[in-house]
RNA sequence: GGGCGUUUAGCUCAGUUGGCUAGAGCGCUUCCCUUACAAGGAAGAGGUCACUGGUUCGAGUCCGGUAACGCCCA
């Protein structure tokens, strides 16, 4: 083995072996109970952010745990056909050639992205088994593959059975570069400064007028109506007359309309229906007409008189400038708004009445609601519940229909002779109405998340009843950022509550977004994103995937930093460099792959077996909560802190030993052997590598997860650490060379050092012990307390008796503090009455102690005169 | 406007049923190339836990209020 780790060389070597081992399999534990996690698609045409990497670095961590401990586990892989994100992709490729899907037409366009993505779509498969990821390939699915196109079939024709889908002209969110509607959640609202424009509308009869504002002045060129409140006095004349528009000269009416606020403004509004939700809700209850008059492109329509065909913007000026001139406009002030923009694209979105279809999402809702609230399904942490109903709650019909050509086709037919819609999976062959064969399938796809949304049975096979499904379905844990709860997460649970009888996930686990180390959003304009694939060429995949686990407290953003990466990959050397340690005692492939455990542990043995058995038990229980961030420090301190400093240290002086080499021999091979399982599933590759050093035989992928037998550490190990760095700090404060030994004198009164104590002693404080004391004349050393013990060091030929004043003083100051907030507590009967029978044992403890330590170093301070 | 989160060491963050002599990594100071590791070891400095009022024997932790920052929804 090299004296250094390099990660691209072990890292590239182990994951190939996994996968023709077949230990990503859920049949690799054919006995075992079944557990599932499905992975939150990627999009096919992307690149794997450092979001990703952290979001299946969780998945790996609990999939590869629970494999070890003997569950049939299942990750199941796959991407998201990502509508919009795709075509635009493909549609940049063919615009760098001078064309655009219409010039391919629908068919050969769709080829074109389906070569597009055997080309490319392989590229995040690539990137997830670089990163590590045990997902089981034979499973890998695609939202657009064949079995989960019929499972979107199929519930597209059931809800429209059910009257939960249909189709209706309603006010939708339409991008007018992308071309296509959108969701409401597609929709980004940015906070602007924008212009509130005050224009006046004359009442037709000549007797007076009313005043409107509006963000958006283009729109008034639609109007149909001006709408007050009932009881707005101001306008209560008003009511029921007309007034005319300027520019257009169309006489509309005034209505009374409770939608309308009284304060806001003049009181009064003017009515678009065709481009406000809002006014359309108006109209409907007044039966207005509604004129459209901002096209698809975003231009003015015929309807907009002599404004026809300028672009939204160029018209907002235009008619401003128009009312201007003719003496209509009152005035213009500055006013925040906000304005909604393509989530894709960033186009500031149109409000548009159109012809789409919907999902009638209330009847939905209810036990999607219940199934949280009756714990059938739970959120971790659990204030992520709050927003999940309160989102709920307030749930509008989702627009599903997008005018785009790379998706799930609408299963709905028209019939040109009858006007007849038939939907049903399979193209009918006739009209069923008037026995018709002109028929035309309608054109729009779906929204690519009501494909995500089945995807926790869907790719089990739903609505087939397989295997598979029965096995695996419902999935134990779902793992995403809280970033697409409302897109995805909730859609799901209606889903899978609505069509499999139950929940599609039991426990959700929410985790934060990774930023960049200013706490900014990463981000490829602003230029600080961290690509994760970077990360792993110069620090290695182990390193990025512990630091991101360590920083993963539950459900909290965490800005990355470098020095976060630097320092897991550090601690990869510093696991390397353990096991070359312990190659050099134990031979490789005398470690066995699972139990071992010495039956005669010498003392450091048996305390460091004790430790094992207790951060083991700890660990398990932190990772069942979810709690990374905390399991993955415990263990990382516990092998660094008492493992690698401690115990390998005394490890040492103990493999010296005739007596107790073999002991030790043993259980440095499996304390060693069970570090490195309980850290595979954080850093796999590292672990399999070092596991092939030591154990030599099998997988630690394939292992089984450690059990180490629950032992009683010896007495003294406490005392001996804390002696060793009172000795440590002595020689610091006195900046004598560690090199120089040190005589103690060691005053034991109750017996508990022996043989191995009194040897780690003198190695690891580099000393010669004498274990006779106290001494004689007690002047003239200094003393150190540990416990009941007092050690005791000559001064004279070491450092000047005066120069230990200060430090003595420091102590005691430092003890009588101690001492003074234990007895405080203790006056306090208070304390003593109702504080817990252990805590108040505890302080008593405390005061012993510090009262012993304090008189000692008071006697000691004495005799220096 | 409504909701949520954050505020702890120079920096980035832990701290889950209230018992803390408040931790980690990085940075800083001093010493050490001791045959696993200098990508290392040893020792150390550094904090009125945002502010404020309360509950409690006891509050970083629970409750009320204030401020700043961030996110989500309208």
């Amino acid at each position: 083995m090299d004296a250094s780790y390099d990660p691209q060389a072990v890292e590239s070597r182990w994951y190939r072996v996994w996968e023709e081992a077949g230990v990503f399999r859920p049949e690799v534990n054919p006995e075992g109970e079944p557990f599932s996690i499905v992975i939150p698609p990627p999009n096919v045409t992307g690149v794997l952010h450092i979001g990703h990497a952290l979001n299946m670095s969780i998945q790996d961590v609990i999939i590869r745990r629970k494999r070890m401990q003997g569950f049939a586990a299942l990750w199941l892989p796959g991407t998201d056909h990502a509508g919009i994100a795709t075509q635009n992709v493909v549609e940049r490729e063919l615009a760098k050639e001078g064309l655009s899907r219409h010039d391919l037409g629908r068919e050969r366009f769709i080829e074109q992205v389906w070569a597009w993505k055997a080309k490319h779509g392989n590229r995040i498969n690539e990137q997830v088994r670089r990163l590590g990821f045990s997902t089981d390939w034979s499973r890998e699915r695609f939202t657009f593959d064949e079995g989960l196109s019929k499972a979107v079939g199929h519930v597209f024709v059931e809800l429209y059975k059910q009257d939960l889908i249909y189709r209706g002209e309603r006010i939708i969110n339409w991008c007018p570069r992308c071309h296509t509607a959108l969701s409401e959640i597609e929709v980004e609202h940015e906070e602007e400064i924008g212009e509130l424009t005050h224009i006046r509308y004359d009442y037709t009869d000549g007797t007076g007028s009313v005043v409107v504002a509006t963000t958006r002045p283009e729109t008034m060129l639609g109007d149909t109506a001006v709408a007050v409140h009932p009881e707005d006095e101001r306008y209560k004349d008003a009511i029921g007359t007309t007034v005319t528009l300027p520019l257009i000269g169309r006489e509309v009416p005034i209505v009374a309309d409770d939608g309308v606020e009284l304060e806001f403004g003049t009181g009064a509004v003017k009515v678009t229906p065709a481009h406000d939700p809002l006014d359309f809700e108006i109209a409907q209850r007044h039966g207005l007409p509604a004129v459209k008059v901002i096209d698809t492109e975003a231009n003015i329509t015929r309807a907009g008189g002599e404004f026809f065909g300028q672009d939204r913007f160029e018209a907002r000026e235009a008619v401003r400038h128009e009312l201007n001139k003719q003496g209509y406009m009152v005035k213009i002030e500055d006013h925040h708004h906000s304005v909604g923009h393509c989530s894709r694209c960033g186009t500031v979105v149109e409000p548009m009445l159109s012809l789409q279809w919907f999902v009638k999402v209330g009847p939905l809702v209810g036990p999607s609601i219940a199934l949280i609230e009756d714990g059938g399904a739970r959120y971790v942490p659990k204030r992520w519940e709050n927003n999940y109903f309160r989102w709920m709650e307030n749930l509008r019909d989702w627009c599903i229909s997008r005018q785009l050509w790379w998706g799930h086709r609408i299963p709905a037919w028209y019939c040109d002779d009858c006007d007849e819609v038939m939907v049903t999976i399979d193209e009918p062959q006739g009209c069923k109405s008037c026995q018709g064969s002109n028929l035309t399938q309608d054109q729009d796809v779906l929204d690519t998340w009501f494909s995500s949304q089945l995807w926790p049975f869907s790719t089990m096979g739903w609505p087939e009843e397989t295997a598979d499904l029965a096995e695996f379905y419902p999935t134990d844990v779902l793992v995403t950022a809280y970033d697409i709860i409302y897109f995805w997460v909730a859609r799901m649970i209606m889903m899978g509550v609505h069509f499999t009888d139950g929940e599609p996930f039991r426990d959700i686990v929410i985790h934060g977004l990774v930023r960049a180390a200013d706490g900014r959003k990463m981000s490829k304009s602003i230029g600080n994103a961290v690509d994760p694939f970077d990360v792993a060429d110069e620090y290695g995949a182990d390193a990025l995937r512990l630091a991101l686990l360590q920083a993963a407290s539950p459900g909290h953003d965490i800005p990355l930093n470098v020095e976060w990466i630097d320092a897991a990959r550090r601690f990869g050397n510093k696991l390397w460099n353990a096991v070359r340690f312990a190659l050099n005692h134990v031979e490789s492939g005398s470690v066995p792959g699972e139990g071992g455990y010495p039956t005669e542990p010498g003392a450091i043995d048996r305390w460091i077996l004790a430790r094992l058995g207790e951060v083991t038990v700890e660990y398990d229980k932190l990772l069942e909560e979810y709690r990374f961030s905390d399991a993955v420090g415990l263990l990382y301190n516990f092998a660094w802190s008492e493992v690698f400093d401690w115990y390998l240290e005394m490890a040492k002086t103990s493999l010296r030993k005739p007596e107790s080499a073999e002991a030790t021999r043993q259980t440095l091979g499996v304390v060693i052997r069970d570090l490195l399982a309980l850290f595979h599933p954080v850093i796999p590759f590292v672990t399999e590598e070092l596991w092939s050093e030591l154990v030599g035989d099998g997988l630690v992928a394939a292992t089984s997860w450690p059990s180490p037998p629950q032992q009683a550490a010896p007495a003294g190990m406490d005392e001996l650490q804390a002696l060793v760095v009172s000795i440590r700090r002595f020689r610091a404060e006195h900046e004598l060379s560690p090199k120089k030994e040190l005589a103690v004198l060691v005053d034991d009164p109750n017996d508990i050092t022996s043989g191995w104590w009194r040897d780690q002693l003198e190695v690891l404080a580099n000393t010669t012990a004498d274990f006779d004391g106290p001494p004689a004349e007690v002047a003239g050393h200094t003393r150190i307390t540990s416990g009941s013990l007092q050690a005791f060091i000559p001064l004279a030929g070491v450092v000047d008796i005066e120069a230990e004043r200060p430090r003595l003083e420091k102590a005691i100051a430092e003890a009588e503090d101690l001492l003074g907030r234990s007895r405080a507590k203790l006056d306090n009967p208070n304390f003593t009455e109702r504080a817990p029978a252990d805590v108040v044992a505890g302080e008593e403890r405390k005061v012993e102690e510090f009262s012993a330590k304090l008189d000692k170093l008071r006697t000691q301070l004495s005799e220096l005169g």
